[in-house]
DNA sequence: TTGTACGCGTTATCAC
DNA sequence: GTGATAACGCGTACAA
């Protein structure tokens, strides 16, 4: 059965350069012990017959596969997709495919998707996926599958797990606090639909010595354009407001809304935004927002798990903290 | 050798469950010829020993992998990834896993990612790289992997190859020939590194019945922090102009720089974009630009060659055009 | 230096 | 309905 496919299998090399299939294999993997001339001579062959291994075959046989599987909640995201910029160039250097799992907010199929990662055999894993439950961590790391983590704080301390922490609560903290001293009206902290538990954990910590008069919430869909048109809406009563976003596009929607409506930022309405990319800077007035480079995270993650596979990682915990730039979006 | 891990086999399952492999696998390949209770005796045992089949194995009996691989020049636009998400989202309905192959817009390593696409036996491939030379697409085509090609003209006609044309020049064509008959000053065809053959072919297309007087190429880097900065010292100088942009993130930072020198945008200077995106709609003003919506055409690929790979696929042509929407950045 | 033979985990074709 | 057994393509001890 399945697709019909005619490739030219090592038995073939073999019979057309007059050696036998280990003397192939050797040449492939560049073993010593091969005559320069019958090297040549299975190279000439390997060319001559369009000779290409068989990863799965070789996968088996070895238990390594040279791929990493890369688990995130969506690739539609600029933070995301620098994130895994970094990952994919870093894993070029070392040989590394990737192979996404993606979990698209949806915790119904979340545990399908960890199922394919198991039997995909993998040689290694990288989550950035805050919507996984610890169960289903727990899950790769039963399967022995090495696993490098990121995301806000851990506390897993397993052989062959890696933790990358992404601080933004730090960043925020004084801005927020001072902010809470300053003035009279009230902080909105925004909450979308899909936004994790690294969102809520930041927003607990920041709220954490509020007194709850200071702040209120506001529920938006993960969406621009949803999310412009419902601020455009909310402007028509509202005539100010301090809005703290997840991301910065949404914050580029409320600000938006506001010009569109007539009103000035930062003067009337201020807004930033936690996870700031490209675009708080490319927005007119640019947004206040949390940057980490998440394509050096992606690096880093990379990095540390082609040395987890070698049994070198020697700092198996990394911390990046993000930094707040203050920007035309809010007043100081 | 290789790294360690101690998977659950087939045949641990079947000595536990007291049967013999191939009942466990007509278990897991859910086949009628087995008696109810035995298979509720080996689903039994599965669970209880979390067996997990093993791809590789699979694989390579079936000679399918459920694994599609997605060519492309770089993940870290955001037309890409909408692309990619189309893809995945699609992929996943249809049991398809995505092995990302990047390009990184280097020629060199090309033949390598076409190499690793090849011995990785996905059950199919699509190509969104304009940057691919025909020679790497024969590749593909010689070793037999269903293809779906996205990008501009196509003149293949492969029994296992879909194309799918994005057409831009027939969106501006119009706007661009009305301007060269309105006004007096030229038209800049911005020329950004990466960019590939689609973006030069819509330039030919469009400059084609024009006099050279009409128009001007500036090039700049394939990055909005460095355009802005050229820009800015751009119009230190120059305070006209009418840009034509491969992607609106670089008609941003042309708008932007023109704004942050007291220009104004579109009564001194003009932009649009050939890709639009997200950023056409948060800028302020407003980018013109063509659109298209690449998660659709990312899904319709995903959806063309799972039937190509069923044998299914009767329309292996598609043709997107798209559209190109008049906003604040152009005077009409 | 090179070849033989077995194992990797699974599916599929036979028998029974 | 179920169980041996031969593929699938490759790596690798071991023998020669």
């Amino acid at each position: 059965m399945g697709i019909y496919k005619e490739r030219v299998t090592i038995y073939e090399v073999a019979k057309n350069a007059g050696v036998s299939l280990a003397t192939v294999s050797r040449v492939i993997n560049n073993q010593s012990n091969v005559t320069p001339e019958t090297k040549r001579r299975v190279e000439e062959t390997i060319a001559r017959l369009g000779y290409k291994p068989n990863a799965l075959a070789q996968g088996l046989a070895t238990n390594r596969t040279t791929n990493i599987g890369i688990v995130i909640p969506d690739v539609n995201y600029v933070h995301i997709s620098n994130l895994l910029s970094g990952m994919i160039d870093i894993g070029k250097i070392y040989g590394y495919q990737t192979t996404l799992f993606v979990t698209k907010h949806s915790k119904q199929d979340t545990e399908d998707v960890i199922a394919k990662l198991v039997t995909s055999h993998v040689d290694g894993a990288i989550v950035f996926d805050d919507e996984l439950l610890s169960s289903h961590i727990d899950t790769i790391i039963n399967y022995k599958i090495p696993l490098i983590l990121i995301g806000g704080k851990f506390d897993i301390f397993e052989e062959k797990v890696g933790t990358i922490s992404l601080n933004y609560t730090g960043a925020l903290k004084n801005v927020i606090t001072r902010r809470i001293e300053s003035d009279d009206y009230k902080i909105s902290f925004l909450h979308s639909t899909n936004e994790g538990k690294m969102i809520q954990t930041i927003e607990s910590a920041l709220v954490k010595d509020l007194d709850e008069s200071h702040f209120d919430t506001i529920v938006v869909s993960d969406s621009y354009h949803e999310t412009y048109y419902q601020f455009v809406d909310y402007f028509k009563k509202n005539k100010k407001g301090f809005f703290v976003c997840p991301r910065d596009s949404l914050a580029c929607a409320i600000s938006n809304a506001a010009l569109d409506k007539g009103l000035r930022v930062p003067e009337d309405v201020e807004v930033l935004s936690v996870i700031g990319t490209k675009y708080s800077l490319v927005s007119r007035p640019t947004i206040s927002s949390c940057e980490l480079d998440m394509y050096e995270v992606g690096s880093i993650a990379m990095r540390m798990i082609t040395k987890l596979l070698k049994e070198e990682l020697k700092e198996k915990t990394y911390n990046f903290d993000a930094v707040f730039n203050s920007r035309a979006s809010t007043k100081e």
